[in-house]
DNA sequence: ATGGCTAAGATACTTAGA
């Protein structure tokens, strides 16, 4: 079974894109983020949104029933289950420099991290993938001393990477591949593919990270006419 | 070192992205 996550930058943009893609790569749910629209799609059989108009907005879309949902923060966080596999999807807050935004960012991962401390994180499959608008290690940027006091690589955002990986979540593409340096966003203005962030993860309970098969950053996408400025990571996992 | 681009919405410029 694969599960994907993918920042689209505007569903309107790049509906034709994520079809195919998701076609082309076999994705049976795929959790978006940035729709930017509250306008009408539908991808695999069914899909759980969360919009708003022009900013944000949320879906997660499968190929197998969607078994129980829930809006945890409006257009940026939704729960699915499905597969009895728990699945949050989310596009985190950005935040400036240390501002108010900021302050609402560290206030939306302290809702995540409530929400997900009520399931035992020992024995559940649940996935929190998404955008998570934070760099963890200095892997994970093109250049740590370049990138050092930038939102996203700020200390506080990282501890919050490392209170979610201690709460028994692991990152799956850094447990599988510890030495890769591949990134799943670059800047429309980076022409060249030289100063990536990883942004987007996938992290995962002890019960799914035993069943994964395979993961990857699909560069490809990025590549294509008119991209979004994420790319997907993919997670295939062992289901029989 | 700077500026480089893209998308949406309301109108040709602003806000946001990271």
């Amino acid at each position: 079974m694969k599960i994907a996550t993918f920042n689209v930058n505007s569903i309107n943009k790049r509906y034709e894109l994520v079809q195919k893609w998701i076609n082309s790569n076999s994705i049976d749910i795929i959790c978006l983020q940035e729709l930017k629209t509250t306008k009408e799609f539908s991808l695999l059989n069914e899909c759980f949104i969360s919009n708003q108009k022009q900013f944000n907005g949320v879906a997660t879309c499968s190929i197998f029933p969607i078994q129980a949902s829930k809006t945890l923060y409006p257009a940026r966080a939704i729960y699915t289950k499905i597969n009895n596999i728990h699945i949050i999807n989310i596009y985190a807050i950005l935040g400036d420099l240390y501002s108010e935004k900021f302050e609402k960012k560290l206030n939306f991962y302290n809702q995540i991290i409530k929400f997900i401390s009520k399931f035992d994180l020992t024995k559940e499959k649940l996935i929190l993938l998404g955008d998570f608008n934070i760099i963890h290690k200095n892997i994970d940027v093109f250049d740590a001393n370049q990138w050092e006091g930038h939102v996203t690589f700020l200390p506080e955002e990282r501890e919050i990477m490392n209170q979610l990986l201690s709460l028994g979540l692991y990152d799956s593409y850094r447990e599988l591949y510890p030495n890769k340096k591949e990134f799943s966003f670059f800047e429309y203005r980076d022409k060249k593919f030289e100063r990536g962030l990883r942004l987007d993860y996938i992290l995962v309970t002890k019960p799914i990270l035993s069943k994964i098969e395979n993961i990857y950053i699909d560069i490809n996408p990025r590549h294509l006419s008119t991209p979004s400025d994420h790319t997907p990571v993919v997670m295939d996992i062992n289901d029989r």
